[in-house]
RNA sequence: GGCCCCUUCGUCUAGUCUGGUCUAGGACACUAGGUUUUCAUCCUAGUAACACGGGUUCGAAUCCCGUAGGGGUCACCA
């Protein structure tokens, strides 16, 4: 590939109209690889906004999709310049001339169409020959009323101007490439090869879509119909306390209320609903009609699922690029997943990086058939690099997800932090995942699961509650708390008070600490939780349960 | 509905072009057992697929035809 005469060109040129979807984020690793694996012979992987769509296109949306394109490590090659269909109106009006010229298009009530009168054959790098014939192909608009070109006639212009040679999108552009190839045709500009890729699914079968969380939260709504006062509200005080926005800003999806982690966006509005905030008639009236709309499906707001699902306390389904972040999946993980989707090295080889992906990729091994987003083994693979991961790179990734997403945790824990990290390196499937697990790292029990009292703590007339009283006089005295001392001293009382294993007094203890019977090894929790903690907690447990 | 495309374990897929080596391989999930202070990790074993029907052939997951199912598209959206 080296002798190649042309460089390979490819491109992402997403419009700016919401966030990167993962689907997006697929097409775009896939161009990359390909432009990265032809760098040696010149190969580029640009970047272009198509907004030519100017209702629904936005400069926020632009900085949203470049943020989490960089976040990914799929940076073009003309970062520094990228271009927008919206300036280069130009070069469309100069390409539209020369249709007209050659007569090729027609007026029809203000915009112009493009007369396709021939059958068009062309070839797409994973799908095959594809040929349509003349009664199966229509008359197109080129140019909109607005002035603006279409889509169709913008994208065969910039990627000709652009000197793109392989056009890498999603299988939804099979059928339009009849009209691109012969656009490029009447032009007279070379055809570049084609890649279409097939969709990404939800397990059901249903396509992927930011929809999707709309109809979550929607669902969970309706199964809390009670609620729906209490959420309005919520939604009126938010919309109350911050002067910048209104409620229409929600409906066009442009207020960044959401700007936030899931999490702390969710930690947000359970305090605004504790407040005792004034609220205007005429907001809350809005609000009550926005969620109503939203519950009857009249909207999909974006916004309004997310407040739906914060105070609901639902996770939302992971669509876009910007969830996976949220839900703490790492980098690598995240672009050998997608790359996994769709492609494979044609071997048994599943895990790999970036480097073998630019190596080895190409479009004969990129499946035909749509594949269903199984979140399972993208966890599983998130799980094994976490296991594999040296620890201080563990802990100091686990603390970069903490500070930006779970500070509360950071701030309390410490200095335990760096044992609290590794106390669920083998525990976690995300960065997520130890909040979630350790909760009660940072908040004592509220209540103790009956099943687990009752097996470590009750049972046989209260033995468990027995060795737990033992338990707190050895801890009370110990000369150093940490971890391994701790486990020492519970190794030992175990046998001393004649017990069959360690469970016997590492179980009431969990109980204690956690409410239930789950924690990470007991030496490194009390160690992480402190002894003025530990025996509190220990105190409040035998005074909640008894025999 | 017209046109285009797709169809291997529950899921992602190898194998299809160049028919025999496929009693169909791997991974995730699941099940069982083992290790273990719980959970997790780890180890071992197991369940599970060529959509269906016709051909062609000595022989078909692989080639041909049909049927069914799924997806895309049919916008002055991209």
């Amino acid at each position: 590939m080296a002798d190649q005469a042309t460089p390979v060109i490819t491109r992402f040129a997403p419009s700016p109209t919401g966030e990167l979807h993962i689907g997006g984020a697929r097409t775009a690793l896939f161009a990359w690889a390909y432009a990265k694996r032809h760098t040696s012979g010149g190969g580029r992987f640009l970047l272009r906004f198509e907004d030519t769509d100017q209702k629904r296109s936005s400069k926020q949306a632009e900085q949203n999709i470049l943020r989490d394109l960089e976040w990914l490590g799929l940076r073009g090659d003309n970062h520094d310049n990228i271009p927008r269909q919206s300036e280069r109106l130009d070069l469309y009006n100069t390409a539209l001339e020369k249709l007209k010229a050659a007569g090729l298009t027609y007026e029809d009530d203000g915009a112009v169409r493009f007369r396709m009168d021939k059958p068009v054959v062309f070839d797409d790098a994973v799908f095959g020959h594809i040929a349509v014939e003349e009664k199966d192909l229509e008359d197109f608009v080129i140019q909109k009323t607005d002035g603006f070109p279409t889509f169709h006639l913008a994208v065969v212009v910039d990627d000709a101007d652009m000197g793109v040679t392989h056009v890498i999108r999603g299988q939804e552009h099979l059928s339009n490439t009849t009209k691109h190839a012969a656009l490029y045709d009447a032009l007279g500009e070379p055809r570049p090869v084609w890649c279409h890729t097939p969709s990404i699914m939800n397990p059901d079968g249903s396509k992927m879509s930011k929809r999707d969380k709309a109809k979550a939260a929607r669902k969970a709504a309706k199964d809390n119909p009670e609620l729906l006062g209490e959420i309005s509200l919520t939604l009126a005080k938010v919309l109350a306390k911050d002067q910048k926005i209104g409620l229409e800003d929600i409906s066009r999806g442009e207020y960044s209320i959401d700007a936030s982690s899931p999490t702390v966006f969710r930690e947000k509005l359970h305090r605004s609903r504790l407040r005792d905030w004034d609220t205007d008639k005429n907001v809350l009236n809005a609000s009550q009609n926005a969620i109503q709309d939203f519950v009857e499906g009249k909207n999909d707001n974006a916004v309004l699922a997310k407040v739906v699902a914060g105070l609901l306390d639902l996770d939302l389904p992971e669509i876009e690029t910007r969830d996976f972040r949220y839900s703490g999946y790492t980098v690598p993980v995240l672009l050998n997943y997608l790359a996994l989707l769709g492609w494979n090295p044609g071997n048994d080889l599943e895990r790999f990086d970036l480097d073998y992906l630019c190596e080895h990729f190409d479009f004969d091994r990129i499946g035909k058939s749509n594949s269903k987003f199984d979140r399972d083994k993208l966890a599983a693979f998130s799980q094994d690099t976490f296991l594999q991961m040296p620890e201080d790179e563990w802990t100091a990734t686990l603390k970069d997800h903490f500070d930006m997403y779970f500070p509360n945790y950071v701030e309390q824990l410490g200095n335990g932090f760096g044992v609290f990290a590794m106390a669920y390196k083998e525990r976690s499937k995300t960065l997520s995942d130890p909040a979630e697990l350790g909760k009660f790292f940072v908040e004592a029990p509220s209540e103790y699961v009956p099943k687990a009292v009752k097996k470590n703590l009750t049972k046989n007339e209260g033995e468990g509650l027995k060795s737990l009283a033992k338990v707190r006089e050895t801890l009370a005295t110990l000369p150093v708390w940490e971890a391994e001392p701790i486990h020492a001293s519970l190794d030992q009382l175990w046998q001393t008070l004649g017990l069959k294993n360690m469970g016997g007094v590492a179980q009431p203890l969990r109980v204690a600490m956690t409410g239930n019977a789950v924690s990470p090894e007991i030496g490194p929790t009390l160690e992480i939780l402190g002894r003025d903690e530990t025996l509190g907690r220990i105190d409040a447990c035998l005074a909640a349960v008894t025999p």
